[in-house]
DNA sequence: GTGGTCTAGACCACC
DNA sequence: GTGGTCTAGACCACG
């Protein structure tokens, strides 16, 4: 079930990327399985169809989905799409990390705060 | 030494705050020294005065400077700043880990992360 | 209807988000009801823009309101909205009773002048 | 003691004033006692003496004090110095019971606040 | 269309 | 001199 949260200051898009990325971790759904279409999408979520399809758009650049014209749109395979998407949440996660260890953050103290997740 | 990167899409006065966070973090500023006036560190950067006002006053909100009118812009108390900072940069850093654990990282590998910076 | 004092000493800002208050608790603006675009709320004030955006902006870091971007302004849900207003006028009430007794005034008296309003 | 806060927003010369009115609510300082000289006061407290000034010429405005020139600044007479300070307090804190009131807090819910000072 | 950021430059209060 | 507010008007990201 994706959710979104309308008030956030995040994006639209950029939620809908996260929970998309967020359903296949979970594993509802997976490889080579069909998304909806950007349509039928938007609809279900009251949303602007371009808004749909700039997270689409995104995936596919990512590698975590491909979209095959007039067929549909799919998670890319089990393989590769789980290898691109750590890849991008490593890489954000990476830069947060960097950023507060730069700001005075020791790495003792940041694995101190994953520890009490 | 101050660098901002015009070109970024993060904004010049979120830039401006973590160069000012970073520069107490390394020591090169501390307790109680003054900053340079809004105008001095515009002139200084090519920045509007606007632009540097905006990151004092989140600064001050923050309690990691204070403004006093009329006279200038300092650093809080060391003990006060050290924590109003650290605060800041923990809920940062809490809210990546979050959303990375939550798309599929687990504790150990963002851990696995840090150990390597 | 917004009434605003261009000539007091009084911020616009400040005087904008009273009003707003003020129109949330007379009932004529109600949960999750949007509120005027930026631009338009500044052309029907004849104040710049910015001083809105500034407004609407304390307004939300407060959880009065919520702001989506792209889309507009509004209320946030009645009861958290309700909350936040309450908490921001208790306190603001809170330092000017705490004042009026430092300089001298009893409870007594203060609730005196409370009861003649 | 008159204590000020260098960081408070407040401007110096207002807590000046309210540190005067406060001593004198506290019997430290009483009817036609000297006040320090503006020179005096600013070089005890390390403030311009301009700052001082403000804050004498506005006490003697309302009633408060009286300035003999050439010789000295006094407080008023005791009834007619008491009287005005209290009128000043009270039409402080009578705009921000008002203003409470108009923002949807009820006298009642003022009347609470109060009792918990 | 919406809000978010930024510039250029003005005027004010405070010290 | 300092910071605080405001205007006029630009450009951008988002839906």
């Amino acid at each position: 079930m994706i959710n979104l949260d309308y008030k956030s200051s995040v994006p639209i898009y950029e939620q809908l990327i996260n929970e998309i990325i967020r359903l296949k971790a979970l594993g509802a759904i997976s490889g080579n399985e069909s998304l909806p279409s950007v349509r039928t999408l938007a609809m279900k979520l009251s949303i602007n169809p371009n808004t749909v399809q700039r997270a689409y758009k995104w995936l596919e650049e990512q590698g975590i989905i491909y979209i095959a014209k007039g067929k549909g749109t799919f998670l890319a395979d089990d393989e590769e799409s789980e290898k691109a998407a750590k890849n991008v949440i490593k890489n954000n996660f990476l830069s947060a990390a960097k950023k507060a260890n730069s700001l005075g953050l020791t790495k003792e103290e940041l694995i101190e705060i994953i520890k009490n997740l």
